[in-house]
RNA sequence: GGGCGAUUAGCUCAGUUGGUUAGAGCGCUUGCUUGACAUGCAAGAGGUCACAGAUUCGAGUUCUGUAUCGCCCACCA
């Protein structure tokens, strides 16, 4: 034994200090000429502002377990790792640093600005990454990126370039999201939709030279844009108003005309019929706009203030305005009602304000050309969504996709690599900082002042990370990577984009899957938020618990795709689970002095003759456990891998094979001992090995505290299990027949137990109990257990008899090995007994009713598989034969 | 408005290609200081599988519809 396990199981000495030791041993870097068929995840990459949160926790430990299954397979792995520069969220955080000291980002510059960004990010960019390493996440630190690295910037330059040379990259005047707190454009994926509760205003225009009308009401949500309109507009179709098209619209407020316009995107069933337009802010009127020749007025500022068109308005918050002119037209009396109406408006991603539809001169990337393959790659599978219906999601986003909005207006992120020339007017996009223009040569040339979108430099993640453009050995092995996980809300944001620029730039997929798990809500079904205050800390857990309880509970509890509702209490399954292998090992040290256990690890037999059926038993578990677990790995189903463990580790090891040892660990035939260990540690060790990837820091104590190191120094990089070979199984006698034969063993335990309870008899105390088996050979095999038979009861006497006669009182129970008796010899009432078996009676007679019903039913015994007609029939006879049985225990009692 | 998911034990959820008696954890009841473990052991109670139809010898599972809840997408002012 390397070292004896304490009695109480401290998760907080164990768990930091393997992870240190595997850094220290380079356990987690891959490297191109090791060999061996690659294995890669790059993980997404999350903020540098971010801390860690459950859905973190979730998506690394589910990378986790699949990159140390494929280490432990001898695949040449690497988790590659790193963080985003997020630049609206990281540039909030500072903004909002810095005006604690009273200072905004315009009083820095832009250049001290980003420097204080970049002291920050030196500061607290690494919180989040030191929270994963806590998790136990086997990234490749070595390959560790930012988004805003040199090599990475590079990257995201020529691609620029790249798709700006192909006319992929345009610059124009559109409605794009803008947000007013963060002053800056959004793409349409950053603008969020929330229903709120509005109002529909009813306003009254004047209308002058119609002698049908004085006034024409519109309808409206946003009051203060009317400060914008350029004309109303009515469908063509609309007879009601006819003359209106000649007369002219007074706007109220500013009395400025309006023209009627007819278009074909009103509907006249929608409040009046009329709509307002105002090109500027609003893109459906922005394109009517343009089919009509209308010229836009912009009335509102970038900080959502009203500008000078707004007249009397300008200077104020565009809520304020929306008061103030609500007012202003209330006392005109040009308010004909207002109604409430729910609409669902956008809000900014990183700051919940609500944006703003505003017009304005921004970069856009032609994504209609980039999504044609990224489609195909899917449609013909070989980019595979896990669950397969988010293909669907895809899809319907992909040929439905719009341009893409890249420029924002904020100084933290990959400035637009594009440069105008003062002199000649000439525009160029180019990588690096040019000092004259590329067309006239003249000097006086300045860079768009613009950023790109923080997903322009996500979206190249998979290549930009292993040094693409240039071309080596890292990016031949390990791109494509294979499996992406993570969640729906970045389907649009990042992997589609990632597939895109993959095809395009690589001329190949990024990875082949792409597993979707849920979103982490509370107990309510709430998305874990800090803002909701629901949010339960990943690290309060580990400290609680341990990171080990964390993983596989999370792991436990999430089913392929489904969302997972979490309390802090539902970590006690993982940490009870830890439990309770500390302990089983614990009993195995206790009874392994002096044993060389890296024998065992080899072969589990020592000699099959010595094999009792119980030890074939829980091999042949082991055997199906590896099978399973590697199964449901596989396809994903990490639940089901869990759940497989823990049901093996717990019942069919613990309860059942570690309860059945005690009565050779605790007798003294050496040799059976020696085998029994053997048993015992080889199945303990293999189990150890499939629970590494779930609960890696205390399979690896496990390991080394049991001297499993002497075979394989770590478990981490031990060899992943296989199943026994069916000649094996041979060779050791383990046969189908054994194994169900252990199995209604168990079950007859298991009757024979609860006979006791029924009679409420303390399972400690010991009784007689009389097994009358089904046939001669199962008396043969149970008199050769009669000892472990005994022991599992706790009997004090165990007989089997062919032709027991019960006495009168005798409870008894069938199996499918025969009958138990427990003789009790007057200690129980008989007319409660006879109540008791009556009801039992009474159900047999019910369950034999349909039994009798099904097999009477010629279309079924005609049609269905002769093994199902057969066990209807099986059934039948066992009813029977239960019916009879407790027919005649009812006379002896009543003949007492 | 469109799409997707969910509805199974008191609670939170599994349940694969239709096929013995629908499972687990928590909670509950009863009994246990049984020489690894009370973060435990043993035994139990608890289910009209949301509802209505259809297919089938047979449906929690397939199909159609309904209801409720949730999510995503969408330019009706």
């Amino acid at each position: 034994m390397a070292s004896k396990l304490e009695k109480h199981y401290d998760p907080k000495a164990i768990e930091p200090k393997w992870y240190d030791k595997w850094i220290e041993e380079d356990l987690f870097h891959g490297d191109p000429a090791a060999g061996g068929e690659p294995y890669c995840v790059v993980i997404p990459p999350p903020n540098v502002t971010g801390i860690l949160h459950m859905g973190h926790a979730l998506n690394n430990t589910i990378q986790d377990i699949l990159v140390r299954w494929r280490r432990m397979q001898g695949r040449n792995v690497v988790w590659l790792p790193g963080t985003d520069h997020a630049g609206i969220a990281t540039q909030n955080v500072v903004e909002r640093a810095l005006k604690k000291e009273g200072k905004t980002r315009e009083d820095l510059g832009r250049d001290k600005f980003i420097e204080r960004v970049w002291e920050w990010r030196e500061e607290y960019g690494n919180t989040i990454i030191n929270q994963l390493k806590k998790l136990g996440s086997s990234c490749d630190w070595e390959r560790e990126r930012f988004t805003m690295d040199a090599g990475l910037s590079d990257a995201v330059a020529e691609v620029f370039v790249r798709l700006y040379d192909k006319g992929l990259i345009y610059r124009g005047n559109y409605i794009i999201n803008w947000c007013s707190r963060c002053h800056t454009a959004l793409s349409d994926e950053e603008s969020e939709h929330a229903d709120m509760n509005g109002k529909l205003y009813y306003i009254r225009y004047p209308v002058r030279g119609d002698n049908k009308r004085d006034h024409i009401v519109v309808a409206t949500t946003r009051p203060e844009t009317l400060l914008g309109d350029v004309a109303v507009a009515v469908n063509p179709n609309d007879d009601r108003y006819e003359g209106i098209d000649a007369a002219e619209i007074i706007l109220p407020v500013l009395d400025r005309p309006l023209k009627v316009i007819r278009d074909e995107f009103v509907d006249p069933e929608f409040g009046t019929g009329i709509v307002k337009v105002t090109p500027a802010h609003d893109p459906n009127d922005f394109e009517m706009g343009n089919r009509h020749g209308l010229e836009p007025i912009n009335v509102m500022n970038g900080d959502g203030t009203m500008n000078e068109a707004a007249g009397p308005y300008e200077g104020m918050d565009r809520f304020e305005c929306r008061k103030k002119i609500l007012a202003d037209l209330e006392k005109a009396k040009l308010i004909e009602k207002i109604e409430d109406h729910k609409n669902s408006v956008g809000h900014c991603y990183r700051c919940d304000t609500v944006v703003e539809p505003r017009l304005s001169p921004q970069w856009f990337v032609k994504m209609k050309p980039l999504a044609e393959r990224a489609v195909e790659v899917v449609k013909d599978g070989s980019v595979e969504f896990v669950p397969a219906r988010w293909t669907k999601v895809y899809l319907e986003w992909m040929e439905n996709i719009r341009d893409w909005c890249i420029s924002r207006q904020i100084w933290w992120g990959h400035r637009i690599p594009v440069f105008y020339c003062d002199d000649c007017g000439h525009e160029w996009a180019e990588k690096g900082a040019p000092a004259a223009c590329q067309k006239c040569g003249a000097d006086k040339i300045r860079q768009d002042e613009d950023v790109l979108d923080t997903w322009f430099s996500s979206w190249l993640w998979p290549f930009s990370t292993f040094g693409w453009p240039g071309s080596n050995e890292d990016l031949k092995c390990y791109y494509p990577s294979h499996d992406l996980v993570t969640a729906s809300e970045i389907i649009f944001f990042w992997v589609a984009r990632m597939i895109m620029a993959g095809l395009e730039f690589m001329d190949d997929i990024p990875f082949s899957k792409v597993y979707i798990h849920g979103t982490v809500r509370d107990d309510k079904g709430l998305k874990m938020s800090k803002s909701l205050g629901n949010s339960i800390d990943p690290l309060d857990i580990i400290k609680e618990f341990s990171a080990d309880a964390l993983r596989f509970s999370l792991t436990m509890l999430t089913a392929t795709g489904q969302d997972v509702y979490i309390s802090s209490e539902k970590f006690e399954i993982g940490r009870n689970f830890g439990t309770k292998l500390w302990n089983a090992a614990r009993f195995m040290q206790m009874h392994s002095e002096g044993l060389d256990v890296s024998e065992a690890l080899s072969s589990p037999v020592e000699d099959a003759a010595l094999l009792c059926a119980d030890d074939k038993h829980i091999l042949a578990s082991l055997s199906e456990a590896v099978a399973d677990c590697e199964e449901n790995l596989g396809r994903y189903r990490f639940n089901d891998a869990a759940h497989v463990l823990y049901d093996f580790v717990w019942s069919k090891f613990c309860d059942w094979y570690v309860e059945y040892s005690k009565e050779t660990l605790y007798g003294d035939d050496a040799d059976r001992k020696r085998q029994v260990l053997k048993v015992m540690h080889h199945v303990f060790a293999n189990a150890l090995k499939l629970l590494h990837p779930i609960m890696p820091f205390v399979t690896e104590e496990l390991w080394h505290a049991m001297g499993y190191n002497a075979s394989d120094e770590y478990i981490m990089r031990a060899q992943w299990p296989k199943s026994f070979a069916p000649d094996q199984m041979t060779e050791w006698g383990i046969t189908p027949e054994i194994v169900s034969y252990v199995d209604s063993r168990h079950e007859l335990v298991r009757t024979g137990r609860s006979l006791k309870a029924d009679y409420s008899i303390a399972p400690s105390k010991k009784v007689d109990f009389v097994i009358k088996p089904a046939d001669s050979d199962i008396a043969h095999l149970l008199e050769q257990d009669q000892v472990t038979l005994r022991n599992l009861l706790r009997a004090e006497e165990l007989q089997l008899d062919d032709d027991y006669q019960p006495d009168k009182a005798t409870p008894s129970a069938l199996g499918k090995l025969g009958t138990i008796y427990m003789p009790i010899k007057g200690i129980i009432d008989p007319s409660t007994e006879i109540e008791r078996l009556k009801e039992q009676q009474a159900q047999v007679e019910k369950n034999l009713g349909n039994v009798n019903g099904k097999l009477q039913n010629m279309d079924f015994v005609k049609k269905a598989p002769k093994h199902v007609v057969a066990q209807q029939e099986d059934k039948k006879a066992e009813l029977i034969e239960t019916r009879d049985k407790l027919q005649r225990l009812i006379d002896t009692l009543s003949n007492l």
